[in-house]
DNA sequence: TTTAATAGTTTCCTAAAGGAAATTAGTATC
DNA sequence: GATACTAATTTCCTTTAGGAAACTATTAAA
């Protein structure tokens, strides 16, 4: 029997896993890209835009992924006085440099289905 | 209170947020694009070669998250029979397409983590 | 004969994700 | 005064994800 010689992992390598495991921290669930795509496209929008948008979601989800999102610096979160109130959420900086990696997303999406749809 | 009048969403604005639910239903969680990742890096691996590279990963976690990935024709397993069995996972052409979208998840990640850091 | 490696499976458990429905509180329209 | 819209929060519940530990079966080395 051969004894297995590997390797250790290169430290790029361990930096790499570890990049793709805080961006899924961030990102994963059902809702979460979503929301940051429907925000890259629509621009500004409210609480009530948004759940309209994301067909299916329940308030409490949209509440809670909003503050995460918040949270991590990818949107702000402002009140308006108007009556009665509004509340508008938007992109950071940093948020919007997601748009590649969002493109990316919806691209193989689309692809894959192609894909599967082909056989 | 004026009334809300909104356009309903484009057809390709809807297409788009259900590539996203496409992609991220396939890769969602802790593993999958960390598996992924691994093999596009290194070819084709056996079981416990993922295991060791995938710090920290349950057998059981691997198993299943392998079979996924399968049905998704995403990978493709081979038993070899060699003494004692050894069983080979790599991507399939289709898996292969992840390549451009897990670049963009390592670099969106190595920088989100400079961004946090700065401050 | 004991130990270890191969690739898992099985069982049991906890934690996290997510959904449904009701509620809150201020304002505005009917 | 009743109803509805704003943006949530609260409570309750189910489902899914994920981990720890033990176990299986084959083979080979010490």
């Amino acid at each position: 029997m051969k004894i297995q010689q590997e390797e250790p992992l290169s430290k790029e390598c361990i930096q790499q896993l570890r990049a793709i495991k805080d961006t899924m921290e961030l990102l994963s669930g059902k809702w979460k890209i979503q929301i940051m795509g429907t925000l890259l496209r629509g621009g500004t929008m409210r609480f009530m835009e948004l759940k309209r948008t994301l067909n299916g979601i329940a308030p409490k989800k949209l509440s809670n992924d909003l503050q995460e999102l918040e949270l991590n610096k990818l949107i702000t979160r402002t009140v308006k006085d108007t009556k009665p109130i509004t509340v508008e959420y938007s992109l950071t900086e940093h948020g919007k440099t997601l748009d590649n990696l969002i493109v990316e997303i919806i691209d193989w999406g689309l692809n894959h289905r192609k894909e599967i749809i082909k056989k």
